[in-house]
DNA sequence: GAAAAAAACACAATCTATAGTATTATATTA
DNA sequence: TAATATAATACTATAGATTGTGTTTTTTTC
């Protein structure tokens, strides 16, 4: 007795188009994959039922098959507001459209908790911005994943990293800062407790040094990144004597409250006050002066961490483990003006 | 002689574990599946063996063999801006979540060009804003693919949409500058060639005609969304004699460009002009006055559609196509004010 | 304690492909 | 034309799970 089946609508298998095609099953494979070893004629009939019957292989079965997968997958915390959506979005383009390019699957893994990671049938993985979640990073590791770490210098463990340069973003700001004659720079901080905020701090020591500037102090406003420290930060700036002619600020968001609370004062940007941003948040744009920033490539870092993980899914490759910076660039708009003599 | 592996670091399979607890294959498999038909000596046994080799099971081999796939690809198209990014992923967020919560693994195809999808192994299918790729959709339908379309009714095909109430939101807003007092309360429009626009001019019109307000053509600025086409609305606006008290704009990217030209022409928001935009986008908060805006609700929408698909994937489900439209809000900040007496 | 019922478990088919090897058909060479 | 090389094609094992059916073991009942 013939088996009945549990779903009447069976879906097309390669032996349904081999038995309508009048070949083996192996023949319709090779059609499949472009393999040369098939006759005009057998392959010119295989291609034609394939079409009539709208027969689609089952990655399922190739991919058990085979053993490959070309899943990549993108792991990135859930975070609301504009600054962060902005920014995730860049890097999912970045990240997407390649995979796009490169015809791998992108699957996307948003979210808080420790997600959830299948590791078998994983082609590659992504991390972006992950930070307390070393477990599975090493999981992952252990498993032999091709694994890059986006944004995320971690040095004590082999494995792909790619970040922006947030040391040399901040030294091209604040000697720009300088070179329109600025002395008296000062910087808002970001959460120090991470690797951008500290780097670029120390992008700004630096070029203060290197122009024999001593590092003032009460020019310094350490904050966590949030909204209302950068204001408290803002007022204080704003109302000292002898304040500073110019501020370089560890983000976008943080810059543009700096530019509320100028307005609110009456100060004028940038005639009382030059602003350097960093971010290239296009946020920045829509206010009434433009803010001049420090671009990050989002996309490129999207890019290359794709190029990577391409790379190091092919079977027998030979890639080795790479720590990547990539350049950030300043964006000059309308935030900053030479110092006013006097 | 034993067959040599192409791959020496075999992956471990379920039969590694079953050889080592010394049960069968099917008893790791119901194991692993919770049917509870398995002592629970070698539930224990077996349980512990998963746990020592790390064993997870293939998914490809797992959807091989049930022939059911908890895969939901979401098509996107992959603009720039900060305005759609804000609203990309805001969808992707609730999409995402969802996904993450349901278990289903999220597939992003981020594409311009006409997604190659292979609609095999393929769980459900969510169409964001895809327009003008309709034989895709077709295929789809053909297919019995699940699948829901995002913001984009589809009136004339058999499929579910979820949308948001472009008509309602635009009546809201209309009406609560009309409740200020306003009477002369201009439109500017988005491209009619969209629902969206299309639908909020209608929702204008509606409010207008309600309340014995005479549509003035002169007041009516016709757009393609575009950042140019919104400045020169304005000016005109601006400079009318005769002019509007009150404006609604069809996006809040425009009306952050109105806002910027009544800046350069010394008009004072909301004093001399109440402006209320569209899409609830962050970046209206940062300007020197916030702008008064209807939201959709993006979250919600991503989520319905995953909940849909969800259903829809189950086996056996009785779902009918729906036609959804969820209802937009009025969120009001600083841009309106009552109209001044004379 | 034997028979019947219930619970555990195992066997083998199945899902849909790929790929190595074997076989057949065709073309080339001596 | 026979012998050999090559191009096409088919056969079959394999990938790693699930699942229906059959078998063994344990428990219950009289």
């Amino acid at each position: 007795m013939s088996r009945i089946r549990k779903t009447p609508s069976k879906t097309i298998s390669i032996e349904d188009v081999a038995r309508k095609a009048r070949v083996s099953i192996t023949t319709v494979s090779r059609v499949i994959n472009k393999i040369p070893t098939v006759g005009e004629k057998n392959r010119a009939k295989v291609l034609e039922v394939i079409e009539e019957l709208k027969f689609k292989p089952s990655i399922f079965a190739q991919r058990l098959a085979t053993g490959k997968s070309n899943v990549v997958t993108l792991v990135m915390p859930q975070y609301e507001g504009i600054f962060y959506s902005f920014y995730a979005l860049e890097l999912i383009r970045g990240i997407g459209t390649l995979c796009d390019a490169l015809k791998l699957d992108l699957l996307l893994h948003l979210t808080n908790r420790q997600a959830f990671l299948n590791l078998s049938g994983l082609g590659g993985i992504i991390f972006a911005d992950i930070i307390g979640n070393r477990q599975q990073l090493l999981d992952v590791l252990d498993n032999n994943i091709p694994c890059v770490v986006i944004n995320n210098f971690i040095e004590d463990l082999n494995v792909n990293c790619i970040a922006v340069d947030n040391t040399g973003g901040a030294e091209v700001a604040v000697n720009y800062l300088i070179s329109l004659g600025h002395r008296k720079v000062a910087h808002i901080t970001g959460d120090l407790a991470t690797q951008a905020a500290t780097q670029r701090f120390e992008g700004y020591k630096h070029i203060l040094e290197k122009n024999n500037i001593t590092l003032d102090e009460k020019y310094i406003f350490r904050t966590d990144y949030s909204r209302g420290q950068a204001r408290s930060a803002a007022e204080n700036l704003l109302k000292m004597q002898d304040g500073p002619s110019a501020v370089f600020v560890s983000s976008d968001a943080m810059a543009l409250e700096v530019m509320s609370v100028a307005r609110e004062l009456g100060k004028k940007i940038p005639a009382d006050l030059s602003i350097v941003g960093f971010d290239d948040n296009p946020s920045g744009l829509y206010g009434p002066v433009a803010l001049t920033t420090v671009r990050q490539p989002l996309i490129k870092m999207g890019e290359e961490s794709v190029k990577k993980i391409n790379l190091l899914m092919r079977p027998g490759n030979n890639e080795k483990i790479e720590k990547i910076i990539l350049p950030s660039e300043l964006i000059i708009r309308e935030s900053c003006q030479p110092l006013n003599p006097g």
